[in-house]
RNA sequence: GGAUAGGUGGCAGAGCGGUCAUGCGUGGGACUGCAGAUCCCAUCUAAUAGGGUUCAACUCCCUACCUAUCCUCCA
């Protein structure tokens, strides 16, 4: 499998061992606000990446932080006139219920920067005793002159930087970063050497993946916005510590949201949240369209965008749903397809899944056409392929393996089937429409009837 | 200013030195009690600009221009 290295600006072999787990972390949200089109985009895809790589038969533990303390956070407490941690725990809530709306679910662990303090202070410590970081009165700061490697990720020439807005507090650089804040009246704090306060943002993820990975682990993802200086500064912190050449062997990095061609920002006031888009979409819909890119592009966020994915999951879907509904229980998922490996091979070239998804509507177009003349072998492998898709692009529309509802709904489906035979409409009608508001979607093929849970239009919030 | 990624038909977006993918959209047709779904046909004859290489360039090279991201917090 190869896939675009930020460290190595290229794409790479990633050679992952087989005989061990794979160690990926991701960086999280910080839990300030409400959460949007972008924040999707990063976790959908390193959701579907970790799952990819689960289908291929590695195991993978996948950790995320949580940032639960910061500025912002702090700042909307006291607007609101709460402690920070009211604040924090409201979002991180939020973020759960999200990335669960989304089938965001292949996280192992979040790890909260606030209960990773010890940690935190034990790397601050480490990083005093070894001259990388120094104490000024109002916090302790990495001093980014001593390790020279510092924006390798990001991969600038330190001549050539505009000269840093970040003026704040008493460094003696600009481009310092603090491990340590001291507290300022009104704030949360924590004890320390160096007196209360709280931690930097970069020292927290190092926090944790130290504890969790150890000082090298496997790959570590973000959005781009994240390469520097956070990741670097990761790079900084770490490698001080540890003495390795390295933090993490592969990083990975996902493009940006746009909006009319411009970062989908709080501070530009563009963004759009994603319950607000699954007020209209459906999560498989939303996935399909953050997917359906080069996972490095930015991507122009539109309505015409979840428009088409949502023609396509529904194309899609229905076709699985129809499979599936011929075959009964014939139905056999094999992962041993010719077609399969041909798109896996697809997938392993750099994750394009925009790719993946362009092949597997041509062979709906395909089936679709040649539908009535399928056996139950071909009906299988529609099954079988549509299903490994699904297994980690999670774009399939959510059917009914329910026994006692299939009774019921195929009761009322046989009642209305002899109602169409005596042209009794008005009735078999009514029969549809009260189906379609309980949620059961049908829809009639000469004298059978297809039906599944779910309509292809609609929303998952109402 | 620097780094990175780009500039292809109404939109999204591939590939390839020489037969202009594919999807969405649009138009027409078929099927259908209706709805939905599906199919068939058609449609657009595209490449930021200017040079160069070549028998031949959207595809290679050069120049210019343009766009996005980062260089403060940000997924």
């Amino acid at each position: 499998m190869r896939i675009y290295d930020t460290m190595a600006r290229a794409k790479v072999a990633l050679d992952l061992p087989q005989d061990r787990v794979i160690r990926v972390f991701v960086c999280g949200p910080t839990v300030q606000d409400n959460f949007h089109i972008g924040h999707a985009r990063t976790y959908i895809f390193f959701d579907a990446f970790v799952k990819y790589l689960r289908s291929s038969g590695h195991r993978v533990f996948y950790l995320q932080n949580i940032t639960d303390i910061d500025d912002k956070i702090i700042d909307r407490a006291n607007s609101e006139g709460v402690r920070f941690d009211v604040i924090s725990r409201r979002f991180t809530n939020e973020f759960h219920d999200i990335m669960s709306l989304l089938r965001v679910d292949s996280v192992n662990f979040f790890a909260h920067a606030t209960d990773h303090i010890a940690e935190i202070l034990a790397q601050i410590s480490i990083l005093i005793r070894k001259g990388m970081a120094y104490e000024t009165e109002d916090g302790v700061y990495f001093d980014v002159e001593k390790f020279p490697d510092y924006g390798k990720l990001w991969g600038q020439n330190p001549d050539t930087l505009l000269p840093s807005a970040d003026t704040s507090g008493s460094k003696r650089n600009p481009r310092d970063f603090a491990v340590w804040k001291k507290l300022k009246p009104g704030e949360p704090y924590w004890d320390s050497p160096w007196g209360r306060g709280r931690p930097g943002w970069h020292i927290e993820d190092t926090a944790i993946t130290d504890r969790y990975f150890g000082p090298v682990y496997d790959i570590h993802g973000g959005g781009m916005d994240l390469i520097f200086p956070h990741h670097d500064a990761e790079i900084a912190i770490e490698r001080s510590i540890s003495g390795k050449d390295r933090l993490a062997d592969y990083w990975i990095h996902t493009g940006m949201i746009n909006v009319n061609d411009e970062k989908m920002s709080k501070s530009l006031k563009n963004f759009v949240t994603i319950r607000e888009v699954l007020k209209s979409y459906r999560a498989e819909d939303l996935r399909f369209a953050l997917l359906n890119a080069n996972f490095s592009s930015s991507l122009n966020y539109s309505e015409s965008l979840l428009q088409e994915a949502r023609r396509n999951v529904s194309q899609i879907s229905i076709l699985y749903n129809k499979a599936l509904l011929k075959l009964g229980d014939r139905a056999e998922y094999r992962k041993d397809y010719d077609i399969i490996a041909s798109l896996d091979s697809i997938i392993q070239d750099n994750m394009d899944f925009r790719g993946l998804f362009r092949d597997v509507i041509r062979l709906v177009n395909t089936w679709n056409a040649s539908l009535d003349n399928l056996g139950a072998d071909d009906l299988n492998q529609i099954y079988s392929l549509l299903k490994w898709v699904d297994s980690f692009a999670g774009i399939l529309r959510r059917g009914s393996s329910d026994i006692t509802v299939s009774g019921t709904v195929n009761l009322l489906l046989n009642i209305r089937k002899e109602l169409r035979a005596i042209k009794q409409y008005q009735l078999a009608d009514s029969i549809r429409s009260r189906l379609l508001e309980m949620g059961v979607y049908i829809e009639d093929n000469g004298s059978d009837t297809a039906w599944w849970i779910n309509s292809p239009d609609g929303a998952d919030i109402s």
